[in-house]
DNA sequence: CTTGAATATGCTCAAGTCGAGCATAATATA
DNA sequence: TATATTATGCTCGACTTGAGCATATTCAAG
């Protein structure tokens, strides 16, 4: 009875939005439960160990949920007040900490993606908010179909296309970087996808930390080497900075999880203080959804379907006409059923 | 280091849709990771334990993924071939098992959904299918509002607003019950909010395993005790067979799932054979949907969306003009963002 | 004081989507 | 041959959505 060969660990995905940027709030020395506080200190804590998703074990002695366990420590760790908390996957792959390789116990990860406003972090200094699409660049669209995918990504993936085993292979290769990745342009993009995307890159070897986990794998007893090639191996370098473990996977689970709740939930104004003006939204909204928005049809989306009610006072900031301040009505959850803040199509001029 | 307080399950819901009814596997007696052999002898595994969801311990030994080693054990217990398969959400919640209360371990149990047809279980005979809406009765709107809600759940929700402790207690559970069931008519009903619902319903006691669970905590050190009363209890006979542990309440978010999916990924087919007639493939969304579908405007959706291929050949057997068999075009999954079979207005004829 | 840049806000229009229902076709059975 | 039953095609009006024109209000530069 009992797994001790089983450790399992809560994982939070913390974002905020300011001055239009996504953040995440990620600490830089790793802090892990299956090290020893004196791995800890031994474990090259140096300034270059990579970003980590704050992380910590669950104590089902001391919490009574998952979330309560998650709310205590992230409290605890950082002073954060986090206003929207959810459940957002379970990790339990092999090797997804590479210290099994050496024998380690299976990590099992309960990921919680969490909204908040940004604000400084209290506690042990290590936490800091870092841009999102710093760790998934492929992914913001605002300034049009980013450089890199027409640069680097999709050159690359045809090289890994043409590198395939089998015709059966190669053909499904190309049905998921089309997919992914839309042969067609700028066509239409599937802005939810964002967790495939991230695995064809990974199994395409072009995100760094498929390397760094083959590598630490070659030396376990699970030899089965990907077909990387050397430039593969170069071109991973402008993919952002690592992250540990698969925390970057989870960034793009989460992602994609709060893409897709945009539209029939109003989790925008979790991360809006009080009162804001429409414009705000729709750049809060654009941060999440990767793209622009028509703001016409934003603003009429969003009055129309009174999700929002003006405050009678004015931005006093600012050049231009002064916007009017509006508020969230939190009635409308109870009037309609599917509400958010959708998103509609892609393209808009300003 | 490791934790042996706890223990890690994985529960499988596993659905299947046939003459229109969607059913589940359950598992009648008792399997339980906790369970020594000689208590299970002894747990009394007579005919009217409750029904469990299929439930199995995650072995890290011997599965690379928390999925495999899912599909490992359903497959053996049951040689079912599960079709799709997709993580669900992850339970830990203290008293989950209420073994706990007498010193066990905290059970955490990885839900997942998983699709197939429906057939004949191989394995120990003690699983089986059982009508899905049997569990949750209140979901299933194909026949109109179900007289259970107007008969009985409503009118028991009207007694638990009354005797709310405060104001402002009393506004709020009026706020949910609004949500959930609706105050006006057979108004428009978010098919989508499953888990709410039953949650609301656990806690007005109106489900018979809020009141198991009370019963044995009130054994155990932890007494809050909700108000129920006694009309109250005895309502909850009527709310179907109760099921183990919180499995209901995996159930309820299993249905949710689905019913959000339905509209944005082609998961239906997973649940029809390779051909199927455009009646049957409506009558199983209408099953998941809970609801009846205009049957002309279906069709126009499935058809002009390019979901279907007709494949010339005819259904044999039936009353009425034949209907052609058509297949699944595999290939709009690559050709367009968002495919599903979408879930249009609730009100039809036939 | 005037002009221009920048932003807010109101409105329109065409295309597309959606809900509802009429009409007709093809089969089995009474 | 009539009737029930199911399949399938088509239309029409209401509503939604994408796109853009037009006007309003502010600040700052000239």
């Amino acid at each position: 009875m009992g797994s001790p060969d089983i450790v399992v660990g809560l994982t939070a995905v913390i974002l905020a939005v300011t001055q239009e940027v996504p953040r995440v709030l990620v600490v830089r020395r790793m802090r892990h439960p299956l090290a020893t506080p004196a791995q800890r200190g031994a474990s090259g804590a140096g300034a270059d160990s990579p970003d980590t998703l704050p992380f910590g074990p669950f104590e089902p002695e001391h919490h009574r949920t998952l979330e309560l366990g998650l709310r205590h420590w992230v409290e605890e760790q950082t002073g954060l007040d986090l206003r929207y908390v959810e459940q957002l996957y379970t990790f339990g792959n092999q090797y997804r900490d590479l210290r099994e390789v050496g024998g380690g116990p299976r990590l099992v990860s309960v990921a919680y993606l969490a909204l908040t406003h940004e604000s400084p972090v209290s506690g042990s200094g290590e936490a800091h908010w870092h841009d999102w699409y710093s760790y998934l660049p492929w992914e913001d669209w605002r300034d049009g179909p980013p450089a890199l995918i027409a640069e680097t990504i999709r050159p690359a993936l045809q090289g890994w296309i043409g590198r395939a085993g089998s015709q059966a292979e190669r053909r499904e290769r190309e049905e998921r970087v089309g997919i992914c990745f839309g042969l067609h342009a700028d066509a239409e993009h599937d802005r939810i996808r964002t967790l495939e995307r991230y695995e064809l890159l990974y199994e395409a070897g072009l995100v760094p930390e498929a390397h760094r986990d083959r590598a630490a794998l070659l030396q376990g007893r699970h030899a089965a080497s990907p077909d990387f090639d050397a430039d593969t191996v170069g071109l991973a370098r402008s993919f952002g900075p690592p992250m540990a473990l698969d925390n970057r996977r989870i960034l793009a689970s989460a992602l994609g999880r709060i893409r897709g709740k945009l539209a029939y939930r109003p989790v925008v104004f979790e991360l809006l203080p009080e009162e804001f003006t429409l414009l705000r939204l729709q750049r809060v909204a654009e941060a999440l959804a990767g793209i622009r928005l028509h703001k016409q049809n934003f603003r009429r989306m969003v009055t129309t379907g009174d999700l929002v009610e003006a405050t009678g006072r004015m931005e006093t900031a600012g050049r231009g006409r002064p916007a009017e301040l509006h508020r969230f009505r939190r009635e409308v959850v109870h009037e309609r059923a599917a509400v958010g803040v959708g998103l509609p199509s892609a393209r808009a001029a300003e």
